[in-house]
RNA sequence: CGGGGUGUAGCGAAGCCCGGUAUCGCGCUUGGUUUGGGACCAAGAGAUCGUCAGUUCGAAUCUGGCCACCCCGACCA
């Protein structure tokens, strides 16, 4: 009871908020506009790094750290991409404390002010395109394949728990390449990465596209990304992927012999996402009961809950239930069985579902008698019981149901909530009564949609890749246009 | 950063207008009865009322500053 959440549709910004801080995956801290990623959230946030870790491995790619703090001067150097977020960096002016003159806190040293100040890091082109700068010299060093995980900060004026907070968590991919088409190459690469991983382990449809210049990432040549729809129709971002050209290679003079031994630019990218993903999958996926996790992602897959009355019962359910753990855990599944005696069965099972956890198994006196266990599935909340020793090959089978079907059910959703439209008057009327993406004809103009921006609060999510050119004339300013692109309101 | 709102026990709230030292529900502790969808009874513990200052004999209550959070807007690689 004291656990309940508000429902979706009497306030989505409310439910979202309950929900992380109900389901224990963050909460805010004392220090302004960060969060505390709590145990069960930092778990999902670990398998999410896991799987992209071993897609980038595969793919060729190194981890490395570079350091936290930026001296100003690098930012300074490219001028578009600081542009872009001067406004929101942190910057360190002095290394030393002291206590105060009444002796009762410290103060910053006067005497320890830097000279020249660092800039917590908001992205980490810049540092470390000073270090390829040393490392690349010939053809024969390249390509970089190289990525970090860190946390950067970004000095945000309005916060929200894993959408948008002051530092966060990340990767940041970036490569070096003897040629631009080899970076492009790896750009759409890494673009696919994300997708896939989207797909197959948040169970999350994406569309992957091309940013307009409007939306780019003001250091790039083009900017990628993947584009996901929550259940209150606004769209996510949750990936980019930068194509840079040759931008930090002329900021940061980076060079190298080709084998002709001409001296060229390198060309690079760079490519990230973030824990803003935990709030994807919250909002793609959650109910009004809590937490709906993807089997690939769950820390725990299936909880089994114990109904009895005394200890006796309760050992003799231990007996039944080790069989059945043992047994999940070859097939890799991670079982949790939930013998507090504190809590009655019902509040167990409001519990575990305001987790997210996928499956759950009860077991009670009446099903040893009949050699039974009843199972309830997490996203269709659809319950059966079956024979004991049939469970673990079920689970294991109704997992990946469970995986495909979240997958299914979102695809659905993203369909119903993708509209075309043909005039300004109809877009309109679907960005307000209905939301969702607004497949559209753009004139491809930066003023256009400024205009449609500021009337409609829809921007361009992207410019889809996997879709035929169709002819057509801007909604907006009837001019010829070669294809549609999707608009919508977005987080 | 602009407009609006909120801040009282771990959580959610009442009290504030009209000043007199804090109330309720959930949770927590102990004991007992319970246990197949968020148990019940009884007894307890727990709050210098976001913070700093001011007014006052006296401030949760009135005034001002600051901080944090929420909603709307601007911004958002």
């Amino acid at each position: 009871m004291a656990k309940e959440i508000p429902s979706r549709s009497e306030d989505y910004s409310l439910w979202y908020n309950e929900l992380v801080k109900k389901a224990d995956l963050a909460e805010h801290s004392d220090v302004r506009g960060c969060m505390v990623i709590k145990p069960y959230g930092y778990s999902i946030w670990e398998k999410m790094q896991q799987a992209l870790d071993a897609m980038f491995k595969e793919t060729g790619h190194v981890n490395a750290y570079f350091p936290l703090f930026v001296p100003k001067s690098f930012l300074a150097r490219e001028a578009d991409h600081v542009e872009g977020f001067a406004k929101e960096c942190a910057i360190v002016t002095h290394y030393r404390l002291k206590t105060s003159e009444d002796g009762k806190g410290v103060v910053v040293d006067p005497e320890a002010k830097l000279e020249e100040e660092l800039i917590v890091r908001p992205t980490s082109e810049t540092i470390i395109w000073n270090s390829y700068k040393k490392w690349i010299q010939s053809y024969r060093d390249l390509p970089i394949l190289i990525n970090q995980w860190a946390n950067i900060v970004r000095w945000e004026m309005r916060t929200r728990l894993f959408l948008r907070t002051a530092e966060f968590l990340w990767q940041e991919g970036h490569t070096a390449h003897a040629t631009a088409k080899e970076a492009v190459d790896e750009t759409l690469q890494m673009l696919n990465v994300y997708a896939e991983f989207a797909e197959k382990f948040m169970a999350l449809p994406v569309i992957k596209g091309k940013k307009s210049e409007g939306e780019k990432f003001p250091g790039a040549v083009d900017t990628y990304c993947i584009e996901a729809m929550m259940q209150d129709g606004k769209a996510l971002q949750a990936g980019t992927s930068h194509f840079l050209g040759q931008n930090f290679a002329k900021a940061f003079d980076v060079q190298f012999a080709s084998k002709e031994g001409k001296l060229e630019y390198v060309w690079g990218t760079s490519w990230g996402v973030s824990t803003r993903l935990m709030g994807a999958l919250i909002m793609a996926h959650s109910d009004d009961d809590g937490l709906v996790l993807p089997p690939k992602l769950a820390p725990i897959h299936v909880v089994i809950v114990p109904i009895f009355r005394t200890e006796t019962e309760l050992a003799a359910i231990r007996e039944k239930a080790n069989l059945v753990i043992q047994d999940l855990r070859k097939h890799g599944v991670t079982v949790k069985f939930d013998d507090r005696d504190t809590q009655k069965p019902g509040f167990k099972f409001a519990e575990w579902e305001l987790k997210g956890v996928p499956v759950r198994l009860a077991l009670g006196p009446r099903d040893l008698e009949n050699g039974t266990v009843e199972v309830a599935r997490r996203d269709t909340k659809e319950k059966q019981v079956m024979p004991i020793d049939q469970v673990a090959v079920n689970v294991v089978l109704l997992l990946e149901e469970i995986q495909k079907n979240m997958y299914k059910r979102a695809a659905d959703f993203r369909q119903r909530m993708t509209t075309p439209v043909n005039s300004f008057d109809e877009f309109k009327k679907v960005i307000n009564d209905k939301g969702g993406f607004v497949s559209a004809h753009w004139d491809g103009t930066k003023e256009t949609e400024a205009a449609i921006k500021e009337q409609t609060k829809a921007t361009i999510r992207c410019i889809p890749l996997d879709v035929p050119d169709e002819a057509g004339t801007c909604v907006f300013s009837g001019k010829p246009s070669a294809r549609r692109v999707l608009f919508a309101q977005a987080y």
